[in-house]
DNA sequence: GCCTAATGTTGACACTGTGAACTTCCGCTG
DNA sequence: CAGCGGAAGTTCACAGTGTCAACATTAGGC
């Protein structure tokens, strides 16, 4: 992938670097990663990387931001392609369910980054800059798919404010928690079925009503 | 509150350490805490912790047991209280929602122990083991909320499976998202209503039906 | 009252993030 | 095409860190 380095000047040092730093991160966590060992990683000295990041953890930010990006493309794919095969299930449904698995899914598939991009280096990536297109992605996905709940007639106008929050909040909730494991390392097929089974519950919360209390 | 160190033995240098340590983090969250710091503090050298820790994140995963503790206290008291003065609400709704109140109070009270809590270096102190008592408490006393709501005849029994899962999904999440802020840093009032909200949300999701879809 | 084990101490090592000063080389201007 | 300015990399240096090994001190049981 990198051609063995024989310049001076590396050419793309930038995105080597992140890419490294992924790879690091990915393997060992946050913590794991060190600005000295993803330099050497791409064969360039320690204080190369200063020319690119101002800090060890603006690197982390940048990998950060890359993980947005990533995670907002895979719940895009998500939802085109539920819209394509879904089960019997109403199309606004099933695209909402698919954006939340997949949110969760990129949180399982990539536990490390997941992490960083909600660290305190993830922080400029999440605040919603006019500019941060990328950021504001995944939310603005969820938008859409509650939308189509309001427009297919099963999330109620009125009910459509603060949705998105709620949302989140479930998703990223189970996300968390497959992650730091209060639930000890379920199996994919048991995590599967608690997605399922919570998404459900997602939708009674918000579309849904209080049975007569009596 | 620690007499000037005038003894070769200290006497309580476990308690102190990891008093220093929660002090620190609190401060500047779990990154920005060094061994030798809280030595330091201590008044003793930095080689010193090792008779009581095995390492670095062995100290850390005290500072979150004593979170685990806290939190578990905070939960407690919280539902006690709620039981007392709730209004007009039905005493299960107004313990359960009390909980979920508790467990965001506290996330949002010490953030950086929270993470830490959540970190890396918590992670034993989550897994159910039979000991681990007091991690186990702030499950069950959810647990316990949600029996309640099923003898008020709120939640109907063959929904009472899973439920923790779920409720501690929603409180998790927006905790997290409180912390780690998407929605940038909200005013505690605006906090609170957001809270209320979502557990309503909740309740919904967990004791309501979706209305005749057509 | 001594011996042992628990508790603290000092010194050392490899590693980290980062600043300052120096070198190499790309791309533009004359 | 010469030469130069600045971008991109390099080396040296420093303060801090986690941790190991060897040593010192002391509390408590025989």
């Amino acid at each position: 992938m990198t051609p063995p380095r024989d310049a001076y000047h590396h050419g793309d040092l930038r995105n080597a670097l992140v890419a490294s730093a992924v790879r690091l991160i990915e393997a060992g966590g946050p913590s794991a990663f060190s600005l000295r060992e993803a330099a050497r990683e791409v064969g360039v000295s320690a204080n190369a990387a200063y020319r690119h990041f101002d800090d060890k953890s603006a690197l982390i930010t940048a990998v950060a931001a890359d993980g947005f990006a990533r995670l907002a493309e895979r719940m895009r794919r998500a939802m085109a392609s539920a819209s394509a095969h879904r089960g019997g299930e109403p199309a606004s449904i099933a695209r909402f369910k698919a954006a939340g698995g997949a949110y969760v899914g990129f949180a399982v598939d990539h536990p490390e980054i997941f992490r960083a991009m909600f660290g305190e280096c993830g922080a400029e990536c999440r605040s919603a800059t006019p500019e941060n297109e990328e950021t504001e992605t995944s939310w603005t996905l969820l938008g859409q798919a509650l939308d189509a709940l309001v427009a297919d007639g099963f999330l109620r106008p009125e009910r459509r404010v603060g949705a998105e929050l709620k949302v989140w909040t479930v998703v990223h909730g189970f996300a968390s928690l497959s992650l730091d494991g209060l639930t000890a390392a379920p199996t994919q097929r048991e995590r599967k079925a608690a997605l399922e089974a919570l998404l459900d519950f997602t939708v009674v919360g918000l579309c849904g009503d209080l049975p007569t209390a009596g």
